[in-house]
Formats: structure tokens, C-alpha cells, sequence
DNA sequence: CATGAATGAGAGTTCATTCAT
DNA sequence: GATGAATGAACTCTCATTCAT
């Protein structure tokens, strides 16, 4: 593929991102992506042939552009600061309103379970474990956290996080809802917040 | 309507049940129900004008045959036994092949989100919080559990168990996961497990 | 099927003939039937998923409407007079302007080799040969013919049969060239023209 | 035309052929082309603006490269071994797998019915009446043949590979029938075979 | 009430053809 | 000459929805 082309595809991909934080998944159709991007319909298929490779595209595309966390740490931070911090990015990440793909997430999901390991959704779960494993485990080692079993922590974490998203989808659910949460996540690490 | 009609329309959402367990919410057409349930295309529309009105009732009528937690609760039971009696009621829900509209659940309100107050998704959000939360009181009473703030101990349990659906509707989950993370709220309310 | 979607079906058979006669096989689209039988797009649908199917109901019900060939035959005809008879039959059909499907005929066959022994194009085929290879047997009875191999003649004036209509779809023949082929056959067996 | 330019027009024919051996004509899109080719889009349209036009050419190609049936001649032969050799090579072009371009031919000829005197298939078609005219004639000098009228004979042979052809394409034949055939056009000349 | 044939809007897809480079 | 991205017309096919019976 040529540069020009390399171009125009990353063109359509950050477009129909707009359209999938929009309408989520399942209500995009060629036609919407095609009208966005003010294209022709034969020139969206010369690129893509359906909305799932495209949006596969857009969520590698995202998780590229996933603004790396450690750098926002600051030398002097606890555990608990990190920790924080941590969660505080995802509360951004769940109230933002431009390019939010939470929903459209779970509706590509739902319909092509991941098989493969190497799917964006499993590495960033997986990742997140990982982060706050070791944010957990620091503070074990600092004397801040009391946890018997961090791995188990940080799998709770990120399943409630994900309960938080898709709540935040179905019910909604307030900023003030979610630092309850991130308080009592912090609290049963044994932090006084 | 008559008592004929009546019963029809129960035929109808018990059978549509079937096609949203399977299916989802998003990927269900009012040409599938017709071909499930046998009927005429015309018929179905004498009922249901569309599958968002259909599935409003399915979910009604599986709310109402909701087994009643509370019977099943053995009269020395302690406060712990019984939140794991409700957590393995959950358990039991999520793994369950047959009748399991969970995607459907969120596909329709990722489509729909509930203005109103009587929506049957919010009803039961709210009625897990309060039974949880009624437990962890039992259990603070009885000296059985250590928690600040029960409500948001029993909201974060309810977040965590939508993490939990949602998860295992994405990546999937295994049922060692849900008891690791069935212990890790126990825990988490100073039960030694 | 009711009766009247019978009848409906039967219309579009009827009318999609003419397409097909006038057209050929291969360049008829569904459209083109919807368009010509002034019925819904979806409407079609409801009776022929394709071309291919409409076009085998086509050929079916063509064969139904054969005219019987022995009706024709006279009691005091001789051997050479049945044949004369059948061999005028193939040149009507063959320059019949309307409802002509041996372009069609031709096409959908190329496309789609007949592997079951019950395809309507090799039935026909192979009756003629048995019609033509009996006219021959009473011929040589009666002392009209003379012909060693009664059932290669049969198929030797089928395949011709097939030459001169393909001819006639790409050449084009006069029906003087049919006449001389006619004459020729009947020499060949013998008979003083 | 520069040099170049027709080596390339020749290399587009060439390769062309394979496909339209393979998958007739009016399967055949300028893609199919393009992609076989490993040429441009826009290139091809340099020289060819349609797959008619592009056909017509692989057909003069072909008609070219027209091995001389006289050459394969030996001087002692008869006339009856002259029309065998030429039927043989007939069933030979019949049976071959490789740039068979007969259905092709049927195929480009049914929609283009040839207006002009100069079009390849009628040339090749009076080609062959005109040899197997001579061949009869040559037999009837020699006394080796019966015939009344050589010109019609050979029409007929020629209509009768025609429909071998058509056949060929439609129920398919067998190498045995085809034999036959040739041994009944040789008795028809009344050779004893 | 119930049926199911019929409609037509709209999504998906392919390709001939053009044109800036 | 040559490229291949881009266009848009045309076709296939599916459904929600209506309506005469």
C-alpha cells in the first residue's frame, strides 16, 4: 500500500472511530461510514470489507494512541498515589464523551468472542491486571496496603471497573458514584482516605 | 383483552425468550420471533410492534419469575452464609446455557437507556444493593463482618458482579474466577474464609 | 402454497419466459423479472431466490407444455412422413420467434453442467433420440429405411438438431439450410426426397 | 503502435485466453482480466476498452495459431483417411482442456450476433465446409465415396460438430460418442468402416 | 382476531470506467 | 504510456410494515 493510501486509511479509521463512540457497533453501517468520510461507496471497500475489520482497525488505532500511564507518575508518589491516579484515568476515560468506544466495545465483543490471544480487548484487561498488581505489590512492600492476595485484588479492580463501564451504559451512573468506589477500593487495601 | 389473547401474548414472550437468550438483543429481527413462534407475520404485530416492546415484557416476565432469594436463606444461617448463598445464586445465573439474557440485557439498554424510574434493569440493580446491603448490616450487627460504609460495600459488590456479566460476555470467564473473586468480597468484609 | 400463490407463481414463470426467451439466460437479473412481471422487488423473492431457480420452473413447465409429438402423426403416414414431421416440428421451434429459450437454454446449461440424471434439457435430449431411433426402426421394418446402426442415426440427427440451433444462435441459418439438412437425413436413410 | 506496445498487447491476448477458456465469456470482467494480467486497471483500458473487444482479438489470435490441417497429410493417403484425420483433429480440439475456447465462442456469438461477413466464426465455419467439401469430392473422383451432393454433406458434418460442441458444453459427451459419430458420417459416404 | 402475500426502503457488494499523478 | 485510487451505477437480498381476505 501506497503512502497516499496508508494515509487515506488512517483517515477512514479515525473518522468511523467518531461514528462507533457515536452509535456503538451494531448500528454502524457501510453507509454511515461512507457518509462520514465522504467517500464513495466503492472507495470504503477498497480498504474495508465490513465494519468489524474496520473496527478492529479502530481499536488497534486506540490502543496505539493509549497515552502510556507511567509516564503521569511522579517520583514521590505512594502506592496509593499511583493507585489514584490510576483510576482516576479510567474515571476520565469513562465520562469522556469524544471517542468513547466503550460502547461499541462491548457490542463487537459480544458478537465475535475473541478466540485468539491476541485481541486488543484480552491484552488491555490483561494489562490492567498486570498495572495494578504491581501498584498493589508496592504497596505491600512499603507497608501501605494490606492484601493477602494481589493478583485477586487487581482481577477484582478491573472487573469492577468494567462493571462501572458497563453500568455507566445501561443505568448510567454519576462521578460521585465512582469515587465512592475508588474510595472503598482503597479502603479495602487498608488505606485511611 | 380477552383471556385468549392474554394467553397468546404469554406464548409469545416465553417463546421470543428463547431467541433473545440465544441471539442477543441487537441481532433478533421480528421475522425471527414470527418463524420461532410460528405464527403469521400480521399476528405477531397485533401484539408487539417491534422487539423493543417484546422485550420490555420478556424481561418483565422473567423478573417476575425471579425465584425469591429470600426462601431459600436456612433459618441458622449467618450473615456470610448467606451472601455467599446470594453470590452463588449470581454464579449459578451467569452460567447458565439455557435463558441467559444477559446479552440481551445490555444490548437493549446500550440501545434504550431507562429515562424512567421503572425500568426493570434499574428496579434490579437497586434490589440487589438493598438485599446486600441488608445482609452486610445483619452481618455488622452479628459481629461477623468489619465495613465502613455497607451501601457502598454493597453497590461496589453489584458493579462487580455487572463487571463480572459483562466479562464473561467479552473475554469469557472461568467459575474459579467467580469464587476467587466470591472469597475476595468476604475477605474484603473480614471474613476469614 | 395456497392456490392463488400458485397462480401467482405460475404468472411469474409465464411472464419471466419471455425475459428469458427474448434475453437469454445469462443476462437476465432479478430485476429485469421484477421490472417485466410489475411486482415488488422483495415480492419475487417470495417464490425464486435467483435467476437459476426461476429459470429451472421456466424449463419445467416448458417441457409440461411440449406439444405430443405422436398426436400429430396421421394413421396412413409412412416412416418418412413421421420423421419429415418431426424434423419440421424442431425447425417451428427453432425459427419461433416467441418464447424461444435455446439461447437460454444453451447459456444456463454451460453454466450449470447437469450432474442428475433428472435435468430436463438431457430428458428431452434423450427421448428424442428414442422417438427418433423408433421412427427409424419402422422405417427398416417397413423396407422405407436402410440403416445399420438405428440408434447412432437417432443421435447422429439429435446432435445435428443441436448444431443447427446453436448455429442459428451464432451464425444464424436460413430455413432453406434447414430444409437441406432435412433432405440430406432422409437420403442418408435411404429414402428417394 | 510502437513495438512495445504490441508486445504487450499480445502478452494481454495471450493471457487473456486462459481465462476465457476457463470461464467462457460472459463470466469474464475486465478485473478478471486486470488481475490475471498483473497489469493496471487503467492500463488494460489502453488497449482494450471492453472484454468484447478484447475477445475478438483472442479470437484472430487463436484463428492464427490454427495448426494447417493440410500439412498433416501424407501423400498416400485416401480420401476416407483424410476426413477421419480431419475429424480426429476436431475431437481432439473438442476433448482439450487447455485454451478450449468453445464455450466461450458460443457464448460471445449468442450476444453478438456477427453482422459483418468478416468475423472469424463464419470464416472458420465456411473454412471447414469448404475442406471437407473438397475431401468429399476428392473421394467421389476416386470412387471411394457416395454422395449426391457433396456441398450439403459437408454442412451437415459441419452442423453436426457444432451440436458435438453444444453438447459437448451442456450434458457432455463421451470420446465413444464422438467416435461413432465419425464412423456414421463415414458410412453415410458409404465407406466401409 | 389471524393470515401471509405484497411492498419498498435500505444495506451490502461488485465492477466498468475515469483521471490525477 | 502506466498506475491504481476513486467514483457511482447497478444488482442482490433482507426486513419492517401494511392490508385485503
Amino acid at each position: 500500500m501506497s503512502d497516499k493510501s496508508f494515509q487515506k486509511k488512517q483517515y477512514i479509521i479515525d473518522t468511523a472511530a467518531k461514528v462507533f463512540a457515536e452509535k456503538g457497533y451494531k448500528n454502524v453501517t457501510m453507509k454511515d461510514i461512507v457518509e462520514i468520510c465522504e467517500i464513495s461507496r466503492g472507495g470504503l471497500y477498497l480498504y474495508y470489507d465490513n465494519t468489524a475489520e474496520l473496527f478492529v482497525d479502530v481499536m488497534k488505532c486506540q490502543a496505539e494512541s493509549d497515552e502510556d500511564f507511567t509516564s503521569l507518575i511522579s517520583d514521590d508518589a505512594t502506592a496509593a498515589d499511583i493507585l489514584l491516579l490510576f483510576l482516576q484515568e479510567e474515571k476520565k476515560n469513562l465520562f469522556r464523551k469524544k471517542n468513547n468506544l466503550n460502547r461499541a466495545l462491548f457490542e463487537f465483543y459480544f458478537d465475535n468472542r475473541p478466540a485468539k490471544s491476541d485481541n486488543v480487548y484480552r491484552k488491555k484487561f490483561d494489562e490492567n491486571v498486570k498495572v495494578i498488581r504491581k501498584i498493589i505489590e508496592i504497596g505491600l512492600e512499603g507497608g501501605e496496603f494490606i492484601c493477602e492476595d494481589p493478583h485477586t485484588a487487581a482481577v477484582n479492580i478491573v472487573y469492577l471497573l468494567e462493571g462501572l463501564k458497563a453500568t455507566s451504559l445501561t443505568l448510567g451512573i454519576s462521578p460521585d458514584s465512582f469515587d465512592r468506589q475508588i474510595l472503598y477500593i482503597l479502603q479495602s487495601l487498608g488505606v485511611d482516605a
